[in-house]
DNA sequence: GGATGTGAACGACTTCACAGCG
DNA sequence: CGCTGTGAAGTCGTTCACATCC
């Protein structure tokens, strides 16, 4: 049974899930500036990338202690290092796929992901005919093997990228070899048990919702 | 200059943003639902398959009318075209799409789109090697003949997957031709007149996301 | 002056709890 | 009795406004 909101709480300073929702973004925009030659950067610039108000800024990065100067702005570099030690990507992840489609290929090209700690330490599909292939570098490993290699290689995040039928199945093996987040991108609502954190995207409902907005702007 | 909440509304029953985004997920399990036989549905059991609270479900469900009855639930046959009503899929929506690749081929791949009134009318690539393949059935077509063939087509929805870089240009190109909503995949933050809606999916941004959730839960 | 940090006001969303109907 | 619809309360997130500091 899933509750509407299980998230196991950190033991800082309390941190809204919005708030962490935009962490990503403000790092991303913050390298951009640093690369840019900004050695300093100021709430009202955030909020003018991120399309937020600098109010909204300023409240988000209190959550990271006192960095900024009155009358100056935030240091961009230490500010990018306090994110980074935040968001836990300091430290390196590795990452297991389930599913090698298009989508899998999409995402396994993605650059960035390395910058960002992420490191992809295998793919799996259910297809044999694919088992044994190679995508951008790896070799397709079959089914039966996630387990042993999902323990071997210490992978802590799963990426499921198969048909919504074998989603489940898919995350309680993936669950069962010791996985610590599963990002899924089936159409279904998965259950895993509440230690087990969990990110749904849904492209199907992206375009529903988009089709909503245009259907209650066209008034 | 992007305003965080452009958003102009509907006539109706003011509807919550926050319970619009849940309408494409009511949809999804009641015809479910309905398949499995079910004539009548509780809010309870839209709630569990949603992983929200029944008195969520309930207040969600009051935008459309009252379609529930006490004691016994709602008629699931005329939830799902009140829902589509609202929805506005009761409509045909035409989609190009900009930007043949991976991700592309798995959205084209989506099965339901078609169910759900979305069609794609056409696919854009600036990789001249790529004009003239098809993808899906569909001829992949030269940049320069955009305007034109959305204009041609009707087409109301615009598909970005390309290159961060080019999505601006993209995306004005779009908006150019007539287009009423964006899908984004490109990691920026777009600038499109008010007019014109978008919805974003980051990827990338999804998986940092979720390095991030287990990171505060593994204290 | 320009920018931060923050209490207080505001607004949006969710849950509670219960009246009322089938 | 079960289930809906809905005010009221509660929670969460955003914006305002201003004291404070460089």
């Amino acid at each position: 049974m899933t509750k509407p909101r299980p998230e196991p709480a950190g033991r800082e300073a309390r941190l809204s899930r919005a708030s962490a929702g935009r962490f990503s973004l403000y790092l991303r925009h913050l390298e951009r500036f640093e690369q840019e030659g900004l050695t300093t950067v100021s709430s009202s610039q955030l909020g003018e990338a991120l399309g937020i108000t600098h109010a909204q800024v300023r409240k988000d990065l209190a959550n990271l202690g006192h960095l900024g100067q009155p009358g100056i702005g935030y240091p961009t570099h230490e500010l990018i290092w306090a994110l980074r030690r935040r968001f836990g990507i300091d430290r390196e992840w590795a990452v297991v796929v389930v599913g090698v489609g298009n989508l899998a290929r999409a995402l396994l090209r993605y650059r960035g992901f390395r910058d960002q700690g992420f490191r992809f330490a295998a793919l799996f599909d259910a297809d044999t005919r694919k088992v044994g292939q190679r995508a951008e570098g790896l070799e397709i490993m079959a089914m039966e093997r996630l387990g042993e290699i999902v323990r071997s290689t210490g992978a802590n995040l799963g990426l499921v990228t198969v048909p919504a039928e074998a989603a489940q199945t898919v995350a309680d093996a993936l669950v069962a070899a010791g996985v610590r987040g599963i990002l899924n991108f089936a159409p279904i609502v998965l259950r895993l048990p509440a230690e087990v954190s969990l990110v749904n995207v849904d492209l199907a409902i992206q375009l529903e919702q988009l089709a909503f907005l245009v259907h209650l702007a066209g008034k």
